[in-house]
DNA sequence: CGGTTATGTAACTGAGCAGTTATAGAGTGC
DNA sequence: GCACTCTATAACTGCTCAGTTACATAACCG
């Protein structure tokens, strides 16, 4: 099986899992930027950030408008809406998880009790 | 800025970036299992197999036993739970994106009043 | 128009990844 | 100990990706 939805999900976790671009996000979520006030907190050049940027914006993670000579990039953060609906399948394993990790905490307990 | 939590994040979404490990995490969610159950369905060696498995271990994503002469693979979504909460910080942005929406679509009927 | 600023594109490099086949290792069962 | 099963590792290939420098566009400003 290999769905439309499938690509989604490899576009915006392929973008995610670089933290250039999660650092990007985090700084759109500030505002609007251009890409020249992007690069300037990476210690990279400016081609690198518009790479970037269309890495977002094949994701769907960035829209951009043109105002003047720059390009504003703007976040848009529904495919993480889509991210997010794809790991809700799994919360109940992390909740489970920390049941797991208290029961084993609790068995740790009771054998230092014992010795 | 270039965290450990970063890094952490790096593997957790690298490893999502990957449909065929997604669908070993989906099939992973119904139980534990052998590197040759997981390998049968899908058209892809025993090795490729086994590699993925590897990442998604480095990833905390799994983890495994040995039981006799086969290793089995466990689920393990803590690292999802990290992943939720980096997205978390998003989630005000994806509501709003709707509100933003409306308010695109008032401007553009406004501006096709205006003409 | 000419210069300047902001950004995108092209061409290249080095690294890493997903897959393959072939082989090695480790445990079980007899 | 031997054959068998399950899995990992090695070596290789083709592709993609993050970064670079150099250059091309495009829109403003005087």
């Amino acid at each position: 099986m290999h769905t439309v939805e499938d690509d989604r999900l490899d576009a915006v976790f392929a973008a995610l899992a670089d933290p250039t671009r999660r650092a990007i996000l985090a700084r759109l979520a500030e505002g609007e930027a251009s890409v020249a006030e992007l690069a300037r907190p990476f210690a990279m050049s400016q081609p690198a950030v518009s790479k970037h940027l269309k890495v977002l914006e094949g994701a769907g993670l960035v829209s951009r408008t043109q105002v003047a000579t720059t390009r504003l990039s703007h976040l848009e953060a529904q495919p993480l809406a889509e991210a997010d609906a794809w790991m809700r399948r799994y919360k109940r394993f992390w909740n489970e998880g920390f049941d797991k990790l208290d029961a084993a905490l609790a068995a740790y307990r009771d054998q230092e009790d014992e010795t």
